[in-house]
DNA sequence: CGCGATTTGTGCACGTCTTCACAAGCGCCT
DNA sequence: AGGCGCTTGTGAAGACGTGCACAAATCGCG
């Protein structure tokens, strides 16, 4: 800690030093920093403040100097944080060094969007396989890559090692896909199917489902209605507008 | 609370009942209890137990128990949970009793996917309006709705009231159209694109971005094999596979 | 009619996360 | 060299969420 150089970040040769077992809550919030330190990089900073940080991730600049110290303190005081060095340690911590093979099962509508976006590949992820039940789909090109039936997996992954899969296929077909990557040695799954997937301990599975978070939001619409039986101004949908704010809880409610 | 005829829900015919404010982690929890319901009621169960619903959504049984107790108490000791009144009354506080108008703002890729899936529909949402600034997507016609200009926004808010507004446009664009969308009386925004965005006080933000939900994965992943460095039986990376196990923790820290 | 099996609802203790507030450290300017 | 302003890192307090464990309530059966 008291010494400046990094202790064993970058220059990834010796062995792993230990990854410091961050809190879940940090974790999730440090590809959030990441991004918004590109961007910083990009508009030419070559120091950021903590506070300045904090406001283009969208958080409270105490939680933001909470978290970076969890991961060993790269910030000069009086001054800020190197935003080089940021990156560089921000992307060590989250695995980014080595481009992850992800496998993509399921090329319907949203898998054929996954397919193309590039989103991943411009932040640390490769999509290695294309995958698809139904045979209709199989031999298709999309982006480059050629679907191969999901039944191929074995084959995919001992061409490379698959770090990561995504299930894009129809909820009834969740379960079978996870069972089928979990055999083949994948230990992180996206699962974008409307269901609860079963997986043996030590495999972390992720979930995203955009009916679900419509129906949060749904919700607070809801309840912000129910209030406006108490009149406030006028009472129309829209009240003040008052000049844009930070959303200062709503967002970070978000991530967690 | 005595009363078994339930308070005020369905029949919405009188005052709204008070919404009670719900836990922030109740609330992201409903949704997924609500999809398991409808499930049940499809297999045809009348009833379920604490213990049963807990297993179909992935939670601790008491957690849900707790989280149902919030909404008021609908359960039977002895007996377990009506399934079609707890749907009613779920559907009810989620605010899903009218069928929400959705505007979506961005045609693209992940837009194009987002329009066709039928997910918003079976849920309880009405994708209203496709809207883009590109004008040369401007005309197309996806699954039956003609994609019309950006800034044909108020217009369309004017034919119909848009409960809630959904970008999936480049990051350079998102904040723009947040602030058409909160100037035509949107309190309710779902923000796939990758930035911060700043709203008045008043509207709720939720944002789903891809890349760092495989980030967090990641970081997990590098853990994981950062920890295979003690060796355990083999020191492969597919160690034991145990048989199926539920994902006891790993599944819940996701919604949150 | 009473009893036991079952299941809900919740008090309580624990752990995690957030936020404030401030001491310690750093660079710059005089 | 010394002091001043700025910024980090963190202790402590509080809010929030979780999960155990059990009392209260209900049903069905003898």
């Amino acid at each position: 800690m008291s010494q400046h150089r990094h202790p064993g970040a970058p220059g990834r040769a010796g062995a792993v030093p230990a990854l410091p077992d961050l809190p879940e809550a940090t974790v999730a919030r440090l590809p959030e920093y990441l991004r918004a330190l590109h961007n910083l990089a990009d508009a030419g900073h070559e120091t950021i403040s903590s506070e300045g940080l904090s406001a283009a991730a969208g958080v409270n600049s105490a939680k933001l100097r909470k978290d970076l110290s969890h991961l060993g303190s790269y910030g000069t005081r009086g001054v800020g944080y190197d935003v080089a060095l940021l990156i560089e340690q921000i992307e060590y911590v989250l695995g980014l060094t080595q481009r992850r093979a992800v496998a993509l099962v399921g090329v319907g509508n949203l898998g054929h969007a996954l397919a193309g976006y590039d989103g991943f590949a411009s932040r640390g992820f490769r999509i290695a396989a294309l995958l698809d039940a139904d045979p209709s789909r199989v031999g298709e090109e999309i982006n480059g890559l050629v679907v191969r039936h999901v039944d191929e997996l074995p084959a995919v992954a001992s061409e490379e090692s698959i770090a990561i899969g995504v299930i894009a296929t129809p909820a009834a077909a969740a379960q079978r896909v996870a069972d089928q990557l979990v055999a083949v040695g994948v230990t992180s799954i996206l699962n974008f199917a409307p269901c609860v997937l079963s997986v043996p301990e030590g495999v972390d599975v992720r979930k995203v489902d955009l009916a679900i978070e419509l129906q949060i939001l749904s919700f607070h619409e809801h309840r912000k209605a129910s209030l406006t039986a108490l009149p406030a101004t006028g009472g129309s949908a829209l009240t003040a507008l008052p000049g844009r704010l930070a959303a200062t809880d709503t967002q970070e409610a978000i991530g967690t």
